[in-house]
DNA sequence: TGTATGCAAATAAGG
DNA sequence: CCCTTATTTGCATAC
C-alpha cells in the first residue's frame, strides 16, 4: 500500500469556511484548510489513467464542450448505450396548464415528479475506471448532517400558472429510431464500445431519496399494458443531450446561476430530492455524469426549470398589471425545510495523515479502533470508518493499476 | 463572479 | 452494524 506519499499538505491555515451551516450539523468545527500549498498533487501523481471519473465517456457534445476534450478520461457521462428508445413519456413533466395557485397542481405535480423520479432498476451502469490518485491534501473539517428526511408531502411553492409550454425538448422525438444513423459519430463509437449491458436502468439517487430497487435486471418484457413507460430506464441519450442544452440555455435566460438552480431544488419539495450542488448541476448541463445519473437527475431539474419560468411569466405578469404587490402566496418559506443535501466532511491534511498512518498499521481497524481514532481527531466515528473503506477502495484501485502498468 | 474539475466523502445495494 | 463494490455528489480551487 504505497499510499502514496502525501505530498506536501502541511500548511494548514484554518479558514473560516463559513458555509451555509446547517442546522443539523452538529459538529462543524473549525477547520483548518489547506489553502496555501495545498493539493499540490493535482497533477503530480497521475498514476495511469489519470482521474478517472467513472465514465470515460466522451463527446457527447464533444465540440460544445470542448474545453474538456483536452483529457478524455475526465468524462464522467457515459453517453450511450444502443437501447435507444423512444422514450414514451419518461421526460414529459408539464404541469397543468393553467389552474393558478391551485391546489390540484402541486398535487399533479408531484404525481409526476414521483413518478418520474421512482427509480428502478439496478445501476449496472458503465465502464468504471479505477482511477488511482494518491492521497494527500487535506482540507478542512466540516460536519455532516445526515436527517433520515421524511419525504413525502409536498407543497408546490408558487405554482402558479403554467402553459403547459412544453419544451421543444419533448417533442422533438421525431427519430423514427434510425437509432444509429442519426446518432453523432462519436455515439456509435461509444456504443460500440459499451454496449455491452444493455438496460443500464436509471438509479442515480437523489440526495435522501429512497430507493428500492434490487432486481439485478429488469426483466418484465412486456409490462405495463398500452404505452409502457419504460420508465427512466433507457432514455435516449440525445435527448438528455439536447435536454441538458436547452436546460442550460434557458437557466440562463432565466438568470438564475448553477448553485441558485441546485440551492432552488430543496424549494420544489419534490418528494426525496433536496438541493445539490453548483458541481452537480455543471456537470448535469455539460454532460458528465454517467447516464444514469443523467436520467435520474433529468425530471428534477426539468421540475424546476418548469417552475422557475412560470414563476418569470408570473412575474412578469404582474409587472404589467402593476400589481406591485403580487398575489402569490408564495413566499412560505416554510422554515421546516431543512435543506437536505448530502454534506462531505473535509478531512485536514494533518487528520488525514494521521488516519493514514493508522492505515498503514491497520487496514481494518475495530470497530473500537475506530472510535478511538475519531475521538483523537475529533471527527464522527462514521467518516472515520467511512475513511478507512474509501481508502481500502482506494488502495485496492491502486494495487489493480500498478499491476496493470508494470 | 460564475463555471469547470480534481480528489474523495457519502451512499446504495447486496452480503 | 460492518464490509465491499459501484456510484453519486460536494468541497476546494483552479479557470
Amino acid at each position: 500500500m504505497l499510499t502514496s506519499t502525501s505530498s506536501i499538505e502541511q500548511s494548514l491555515s484554518i479558514t473560516p469556511t463559513t458555509k451555509l451551516s446547517f442546522p443539523n450539523a452538529s459538529t462543524s468545527f473549525t477547520s483548518s484548510q489547506a489553502t496555501t500549498s495545498t493539493n499540490t498533487n493535482s497533477n503530480s501523481n497521475s498514476i495511469g489513467n489519470t482521474t478517472g471519473r467513472y465514465s470515460p465517456s466522451n463527446f457527447y457534445r464533444a465540440a460544445a464542450v470542448a474545453a474538456v476534450t483536452s483529457d478524455p478520461n475526465n468524462r464522467r457521462y457515459m453517453p450511450s448505450t444502443p437501447w435507444s428508445k423512444s422514450n414514451c413519456f419518461g421526460d414529459s413533466f408539464k404541469f397543468e396548464p393553467n389552474s393558478l395557485f391551485c391546489p390540484t397542481i402541486d398535487d399533479n405535480f408531484l404525481r409526476q415528479a414521483e413518478a418520474l423520479t421512482k427509480p428502478e432498476s439496478s445501476s449496472t451502469s458503465s465502464l468504471y475506471y479505477p482511477s488511482p490518485f494518491a492521497c494527500s491534501s487535506g482540507t478542512a473539517t466540516v460536519s455532516s448532517s445526515s436527517s433520515s428526511s421524511s419525504l413525502s408531502t409536498a407543497v408546490y411553492p408558487g405554482a402558479s400558472s403554467i402553459e403547459s409550454h412544453l419544451p421543444s425538448d419533448q417533442i422533438q422525438h421525431n427519430h423514427h429510431s434510425q437509432l444509429n444513423s442519426d446518432l453523432h459519430p462519436f455515439y456509435q463509437h461509444q456504443y460500440a464500445a459499451v454496449a455491452h449491458h444493455h438496460a443500464a436502468a436509471a438509479a442515480g439517487v437523489l440526495p435522501g431519496m429512497v430507493v428500492g430497487m434490487h432486481h439485478h435486471s429488469v426483466h418484465h418484457h412486456g409490462v405495463i399494458g398500452g404505452l409502457l413507460p419504460t420508465h427512466e430506464l433507457d432514455i435516449d441519450p440525445r435527448e438528455l443531450e439536447s435536454f441538458a442544452e436547452r436546460f442550460k440555455q434557458r437557466r440562463i435566460k432565466l438568470g438564475i446561476t448553477q448553485a441558485d438552480v441546485g440551492q432552488q431544488l430543496s424549494k420544489l419539495k419534490m418528494p426525496g430530492v433536496g438541493s445539490l450542488s453548483q458541481s452537480t448541476i455543471c456537470r448535469f448541463e455539460s454532460l458528465t455524469l454517467s447516464h444514469n445519473n443523467m436520467v435520474a437527475l433529468k425530471p428534477v431539474l426539468q421540475a424546476w426549470l418548469e417552475f422557475a419560468e412560470a414563476e418569470m411569466r408570473q412575474r412578469k405578469k404582474d409587472e404589467m398589471n402593476g400589481s406591485i404587490g403580487s398575489s402569490s402566496g408564495h413566499g412560505c418559506s416554510n422554515g421546516s425545510l431543512v435543506d437536505k443535501k448530502r454534506k462531505r466532511t473535509s478531512i485536514a491534511a494533518q487528520e488525514k495523515r494521521f488516519l493514514e498512518s493508522c492505515f498503514i498499521q491497520q487496514q481494518r481497524p475495530s470497530g473500537e479502533r475506530i472510535a478511538q481514532i475519531a475521538d483523537k481527531l475529533d471527527l464522527k466515528k462514521n467518516v472515520v470508518r467511512v475513511w478507512f473503506c474509501n481508502q481500502r477502495q482506494k488502495n485496492k484501485r491502486l494495487r489493480f493499476a500498478a499491476g496493470q502498468s508494470a
